[in-house]
DNA sequence: CATGAATGAGCGTTCATTCAT
DNA sequence: GATGAATGAACGCTCATTCAT
């Protein structure tokens, strides 16, 4: 099939209904559910999204193929229900950070951290943001207005609030600057994810902000 | 079809073999390699390269189904040349650039400069290049090989002569400030073209190097 | 995908995996596998491996194409399978016939006897025989490996155990015998399958056995 | 295309048409249907009827793919014309033969090793007289009736010549004799085809007729 | 005559999805 | 709930044949 023209809305990828008989019964669902995300997560890494049939997921999760449809209305569903589970995920991590961090310069190094990190935690993951997300131009632009829009919003509060500090310059538009930070970290995530080159998140986020915070340019009387 | 797992190495994609009979014939042939090209980047921009059938692109190109394998060897080469044509091209006329702009700061806005004009030039190319190249991870390392590599290659050495010239900062590695560069305006071209928003080549380019090469730390004295 | 060069190996054509679930399962499997072929026997007998489309076989078997493949490995093993079926079965029965006869002349005759009444049971069978065997020279040479050979080396140790009884002429090569016995009733086989005549097994065996066991020539004081 | 219901009646294959203009033109078509021919018998020998493009042919040719629509009605008609050709071929030398020849069993041996010399001396072309004579049952009923009645007819003369002279017995069906004799020598070209095997025409007529004519029985008194 | 680019019907095969068990 | 056999639409690709040059 192919993928419907109207995309159901996403509706924001619930478990399977929840709080109903026993306790039991729900975390085996909630495990099933899971492991279909893992096996699609891993078997669209490996093969991307088209190459990878239903029944290769429903194997990987050690479920029959008809099961998935128990869970995901479609195998689009899937793939959709599997970036938004990441992304919640690492969204939520990130806003806790910010709480407890209160240097603006801090809390861009850990934000930058944290996307290295979660990619270096996990790999196959890594490589469905970097290539699935963007299998169409629909999908990406409604997994944009989403995830990312929200993430980036974070972003531009942190720099915003180093601006009115007085540690950013003010005439940087904050917007910018925060797409800059993700592009330069997210270029590199897609270097390391396809050649498959080790790197130390921790360190890798210090130089790219070392550059984006203090400049390229040699400052006279260095 | 599946992708087939050895990909017969790219071949350069030449256009159909020149310079035998009549210029005349020559010519039409290359009208009609560059018809479905172009019908291809439009409708792969438009569906994504698994949701369009190769008769789809034929109908766009005005052929037959079967026209298309006369030019191409399968559906996955017509996708190949366009964007290595495409890179090509670009990768040729910034080539020229640099061999005509002396200062290295000139000559990264350029780059950048000419990077987003591409892409405002022709938005479904673009889209192709947000979205296609990285539809596997296979193809995308392929890709990366073939071009990025040479690109950044001439980054790194617009960034090197900086370093030597006293303008750069020597300390900061020519291969992370590359990828920063070209991180950060390819995000931004993302975030356009999936968007539909309008902006600015010119500007653009300045306002991002601006951030990039003087940092976005407050200066003292400021 | 293209009729692969390299053909796995026949794989002697199991019919799908039995002896778990429930004995009902088995047996529609089992039937439904019978009736695909069935119907591929019928409709490639009447219009040639090549101008029998899977759909034509699905058809006559009352399933949906692709439930072909989940009997069949390819369109290429279908036909496979009929032949290695129907030639098993033959050749089994024509091993407990010679468990049970001591005599030469009469093991050759009731072999010759068989081979006939196969043929006249069977009539598209028949033409498969005769005709898609040889489709082409790799199959056929595959099919002479695993069948022909076997059933040439039952009737040349017929013919030896003939001449060791003194039955049969010693100089006379068993294997030059067993050509000629074969493709004696091949041959009238074919012109029988092709024209659409009428004949009977026994007494057509019997008067080809008489023609090569006492020869043509006329004997003396005859 | 597949191949139409209705055959259009074989027209004996004339080369083009002939008698015009020039002996020089007619020299230059007939050399070019020749060759088509030719080409047509090396390549479907090697590949099949069906796998073999009529493009391919052209090639081996040495033609355009049109050209050769020029010569034959179809790519079915290439393959009906080299058959009917080369049995027209071989039929007019067995004919000769025969006239030259009183003793029938000479006239018989004489056949037999005509038969295997034939295919000893064009390999390609025995190949399909062993697989694409029969590539179905309509093309196999067709040929059968137009050639191999004909010296099926030849050899049933011979046999009855035989018989009036005494030499061979009287109560044998010379029809039946013919397919005896016919079908042990084409089985034996069969298995030399593919197999790939030498033999010497000469002795292994004579060993076919050895066994054919005196009979596999030991006579009392050997 | 000869060419070979163009056509488009047709094929083998895959796989998302359904539903009887 | 869970299964997996069955479906059939859809696809990429081939190639016999035509016809403008």
């Amino acid at each position: 099939m192919k993928r419907p023209a109207t995309s159901p809305a996403t509706e924001t990828t619930a478990a399977p209904t929840e709080g109903s008989k026993a306790g039991v019964r729900d975390h085996a669902k909630q495990e099933k559910f899971q492991r279909i995300l893992d096996a699609a997560v891993q078997v669209i890494a490996e093969n991307g999204y088209f190459n990878s049939p239903v029944s290769a997921i429903a194997e990987r999760a050690g479920v029959a193929d008809g099961t998935i449809y128990l869970y995901f209305k479609s195998k689009d569903h899937v793939l959709r229900s599997a970036l938004d589970v990441a992304f919640e995920r690492f969204h939520a991590r990130v806003k806790a950070m910010l709480a407890e961090t209160g240097d603006p310069r801090a809390q861009l190094e850990n934000m930058a951290r944290m996307q290295l990190e979660t990619v270096a935690a996990n790999r196959p993951l890594a490589i469905l943001m970097q290539t699935e997300v963007r299998q169409s131009a629909k999908f990406y632009a409604e997994f944009s207005q989403h995830h990312m829009v929200a993430y980036m919003a974070m972003m531009r509060g942190v720099i915003r609030a180093g601006q009115e500090k007085g540690v950013f310059r003010a005439e940087i538009s904050d917007a910018l600057a925060a797409h800059c930070i993700f592009g330069a970290l997210d270029e590199l995530v897609g270097s390391w994810v396809f050649s498959g080159r080790e790197f130390d998140p921790q360190s890798a986020a210090a130089s790219v902000l070392g550059i984006l915070l203090q400049g390229m340019n040699r400052k006279d009387g260095e």
